[in-house]
RNA sequence: GUGGGCGUAGCUCAGUUGGUUAGAGCGCCAGGUUGUGGUCCUGGAGGCCGGGGGUUCGAGACCCCUCGUCCACCCCA
């Protein structure tokens, strides 16, 4: 037994499972970027005080947040998320709007861990700033709908709010308040520790106590202005020239403080446990501000790999790509000549591998056989001597002997592309 | 953070009411086929039975603690 293992909440990727990953970034980034999103690189750790914009009465803020006193002394903390992140980025380096950027990357909260729920979590996700046109909205929305329809993904449900902007939400927030707090009696004990510290999120609760009482709330489509409620609409009307079906849910509030206005969640029915919302996002339009930049309007989504793929397991669709390499070079006699080979091999854009430690030819072939590889080329004392190399195509069953200063011609035959 | 289930070979799991040298399938290695993989057959390697303490003549099985994992709550991706 092992004496270290990873800490709580981590793991490996390996292969497969690696690839798969890297091709989930692969078909995200093709999304995006064909819709004018640019690549950004935010750092995995900074000032705390950043992160702190995502709500003082959060758990991600308040009992999430791996911070901690660096050798100089600044208090840091690791990115729960990216969005804030990338709203300071807005605010240091002023590009000009609209600013459209996707990102891919690790973020940190100190939770328990479960299936889909780990400490060190991949999201990917996509930030617009500078814009309050509904159409962005829609299009953020359909570049997330894009994207599961890419991976394969068929079970997936969006539902859809507005939050109204930051006066309708603390209009809206008091008027729960008083209306649960009428009702307190019935409320579950997590319910009515929550009505303190963020009402909203009563709505979330899902103990079946509290439905009755939540299912009575009002809803806050009769609180926002009329400026909100003609932006959701619109919103509601370019998703419908898309195509893209919705269900508005008057309860879905998330649950970051910074979101005002359009907010919307994807769920996969193809999951069964708690862990069904695979990704959501809406617009923050006071977080810039609230970071120290001029009042500026951001939407984004961000979506979690882990349960877009438990999601995909689910459906049985974008499975990891099968390993493959062109050559595999098998070599009998002392392992000098695989060595130059595969050396001239890469040098000429194919991918080649070998067998090591002079095993048996059956050995060889069986290692062949794993690699994916299109062909084997095998090396034997005949061949040597003859200056030749037994070429045998894997899956076909037969093979055929080449001249060794014919062989790259050879090569290039049974394979689709070169890679540098 | 609270409550519950589960930790046995690299992986998935069996292991009767506690009883000698802890098993299977898959995977890995070797041989059958002295120059040939993907099928088949045979053999082999690999376990302080998560860790610590206790009960007992005797513990993988029972008790306590601890760590890990999964589930629910919470929260969220």
């Amino acid at each position: 037994m092992a004496d270290f293992k990873t800490s709580p909440g981590t793991r490996d990727i390996l292969s497969p499972d690696s690839a798969r990953w890297r091709a989930f970034q692969g078909v995200f980034e093709s999304t995006v970027e064909a819709a004018g999103y640019d690549y950004i690189i935010p750092p995995m750790f900074e000032d705390l005080d950043v992160f702190l914009r995502l709500g003082e009465a959060t758990d991600v803020v308040t009992k999430e947040m791996y911070d901690f006193h660096d050798k100089g002394g600044r208090h840091i903390a690791l990115r729960p998320e990216q969005t804030a992140s990338v709203c300071r980025a807005f605010v240091e380096h002023r590009p000009t709007t609209p600013w459209k950027v996707w990102y891919s990357g690790p973020n940190f909260r100190y939770e328990k861990p479960q299936q889909g729920r780990y400490r060190q979590f991949d999201q990917v996700g996509i930030e617009a700033l500078g814009v309050d046109d509904a159409f962005l909205d829609a299009e953020v929305i359909a570049l997330a709908a894009k994207f599961y329809s890419a991976l394969g993904l068929r079970k997936i449900e969006l539902s859809i709010n507005s939050l109204g902007d930051s006066g309708d939400r603390d209009k809206y927030a008091k008027k729960l308040s008083e209306y649960f707090a009428k009702h307190e009696s019935k409320l579950t004990a997590e319910s009515k520790a929550t009505l303190l510290r963020n009402p909203l999120r009563v709505l979330d609760s899902k103990r079946e106590p509290d439905q009755e009482i939540i299912i009575g709330a009002p809803a806050i489509r009769e609180t926002i202005s009329n400026e909100s409620r003609e932006h959701f609409e619109a919103v509601l009307s370019a998703l419908d020239a898309l195509k893209i079906s919705y269900k508005i849910n008057d309860r879905l509030v998330r649950g970051l403080d910074y979101y005002r206005r359009t907010t919307f969640e994807f769920v996969s029915t193809a999951l069964e446990a708690a862990h069904t919302a695979i990704g959501g996002g809406g617009r923050y339009d006071g977080l810039v501000e609230a970071l120290g930049g001029p009042p500026t309007a951001g939407i984004g989504f961000a979506l979690g790999l882990d349960r877009t793929l438990l999601a995909c397991d689910a459906e049985s669709v974008f499975a990891a790509p099968l390993k493959e390499v062109d050559v595999f070079v098998v070599d009998t006699v002392d392992g000098t000549h695989a060595h130059e080979l595969c050396h001239q091999i890469r040098t000429h854009g194919f991918s080649a591998d070998r067998a090591y430690d002079l095993r048996s030819i059956k050995a060889q072939m069986k290692a062949a056989d794993r690699s994916g590889a299109r062909i084997a080329l095998i090396i034997g004392s005949n061949e040597v001597e003859n200056e030749s190399v037994m070429l045998r195509p894997m899956g076909s069953g037969e093979q055929y002997v080449v001249p060794r200063q014919d062989i790259l011609n050879e090569i290039a035959k049974y394979t689709i592309k070169t890679n540098i």
